[in-house]
DNA sequence: GATCAAACCAAGCAAGCGCTTGTTTTTTGG
DNA sequence: CCAAAAAACAAGCGCTTGCTTGGTTTGATC
C-alpha cells in the first residue's frame, strides 16, 4: 500500500483502539493486527506509538478550534454563535467520532511536552466558548450567575456527547444540537421565551 | 499494618494511581511502592489487580445509587426530589473524587461479567434520573420535549464534574448542586420563575 | 527489464509486566 | 513468654511489551 494510505489506515485502526481499549490497553499488535501488517512493519510509517496518540488528539484539537474559532470571530449575535458553536460541536463530534473519544478520553496518557501542547489547546476552546458566554452578557442577551460556572457545565455536558452519540441514532447532529441550545439557553423544561432563536417550535 | 487498615490503604493508593494515570497505565509495583511494601506483598492482600478496580468502582456505583434511591423513593415534589439528587450526586463526587473519577473513566478496563456488573449499577443510576424526570412531567411540573435526551444531557454535565472539582475551590458541593440545577432548570441566563424552589436568590 | 526506494517480513532483544514461591519478620492471643 | 498467624521480604518465573535489525518483496520509473 502507498505510504500515505497506510499511514492514515494506521491512524485510523489505532483512534478506533484506542477509543474502545484506551492508549494503554491497546498493544503495538493489536494496530498492526488490524492494519494487516506485522508490528515491526508499523515502524516504517511511524515512530512511536505515542506518536499515533499525538497526532490523533492533536487532529482533534484542531478539528474543534477550527469549527468554533471563525464562530466566535463572526458579528452574528450571541445566541447565534451559541447555536452555532454548538452545532460545529456536535458535528465534529459525530464526523469524528473515534478520534473525538480519544481527544477527550487519552490525551493524558500523552507525556510532558505533548500533553502540554494539547493542554492548551483544550484551554483555548474553553476560552473561545468563554468569548461566546462573556459576549451575551456584554450585549445584554443573557445575564449569567456564574460565568466560569456556566462555562464549565456546558462543556461537560457538551464534551460528554462523544459518549453517547451513536450515528445510528435517530436524532442529526443538528437536531441534537438544537435541543442541546434549547435546554441550556432555557431550561429543561423548554420554556419558550423572546430570547429563543431557531428554537424547538417544530417538535 | 493491620489486614483491614493496609488494604484499604491499598484501595486508596490504587484510586490514587487509576484517577491519574488510568489502569493500565498503572503498573503493580507502582501501587506497592505507593503503599510502602513489595509488590509481592500486595498479593496477601488482593487476588488480582483487576480485583483492585473492581472494589473501587463497585463502591462508587454502590454510593450513587444509595445516595440518590431514597431521594427517588420519597414523596418530594419532583423539582425536590431533582435538587436533592444533585445535591447527593456533587457529595458523593466530592467526598469520593478519585473512586468517582475511576468510576466514570476507568470501569471499561474491566473484563465481561465485572464491566457488566458495572454496567448495570450505571444503568440503575440512569434509571433513578429518568423516574425523577419523569415523576416531574407526570404532576405537571414540567413539560419536557424529550426525555431521554434531557437525561443524557443532565447526565452528562453531572458526570463530568469529576473532571473540574477541586475540593480547594470557592464553591462548596452544596453550591455548587444549587446552581447546577439552575441552570438546568431555568437555563443559562437564570431566568427566575414560579418553577424555582431553593434558586440562586442568595447569589 | 534493470534500478532503487519504499514497504514489508522474520526474528528477536532488553525491559517490564502481573504474579508466585519459599523464607523471614512482625503481630497477636493465651 | 511462646507458639500460631499474619504480613512482608527476596528472588524470580513465564510472558508481553515497544521497538530494532537484517534481509526480502513489491512497484514505479527510465
Amino acid at each position: 500500500m502507498s505510504r500515505k494510505g497506510r499511514k492514515e489506515q494506521i491512524l485510523q485502526e489505532a483512534s478506533h483502539l484506542f477509543s474502545h481499549k484506551g492508549y494503554h490497553g491497546t498493544k503495538i499488535r493489536d494496530i498492526s493486527e488490524a492494519s494487516g501488517i506485522l508490528s515491526g512493519s508499523l515502524y516504517a510509517h511511524i515512530q512511536s506509538k505515542e506518536d499515533l496518540l499525538f497526532e490523533i488528539t492533536d487532529r482533534g484539537g484542531d478539528a474543534f478550534l477550527d469549527a468554533l474559532r471563525p464562530i466566535v470571530e463572526s458579528e452574528a449575535p450571541a445566541e447565534e454563535k451559541f447555536r452555532r458553536g454548538l452545532k460545529a460541536h456536535v458535528r465534529v463530534i459525530a464526523e469524528n467520532l473515534e478520534a473525538a473519544t480519544v481527544f477527550f478520553h487519552e490525551w493524558k496518557a500523552l507525556t510532558d511536552e505533548r500533553r502540554k501542547i494539547i493542554q492548551e489547546k483544550r484551554d483555548e476552546y474553553e476560552a473561545l466558548w468563554a468569548r461566546i458566554l462573556d459576549d451575551g452578557e456584554r450585549r445584554g442577551e443573557w445575564q449569567l450567575t456564574d460565568a466560569k460556572f456556566t462555562r464549565l457545565l456546558l462543556l461537560s455536558a457538551a464534551n460528554g456527547l462523544y459518549q453517547w452519540y451513536r450515528p445510528e441514532g435517530d436524532l442529526t447532529p443538528e437536531e441534537i444540537a438544537r435541543r442541546f441550545a434549547d435546554i441550556l439557553l432555557n431550561g429543561v423544561a423548554g420554556k419558550k421565551g423572546e430570547r429563543t432563536i431557531g428554537g424547538c417550535e417544530q417538535v
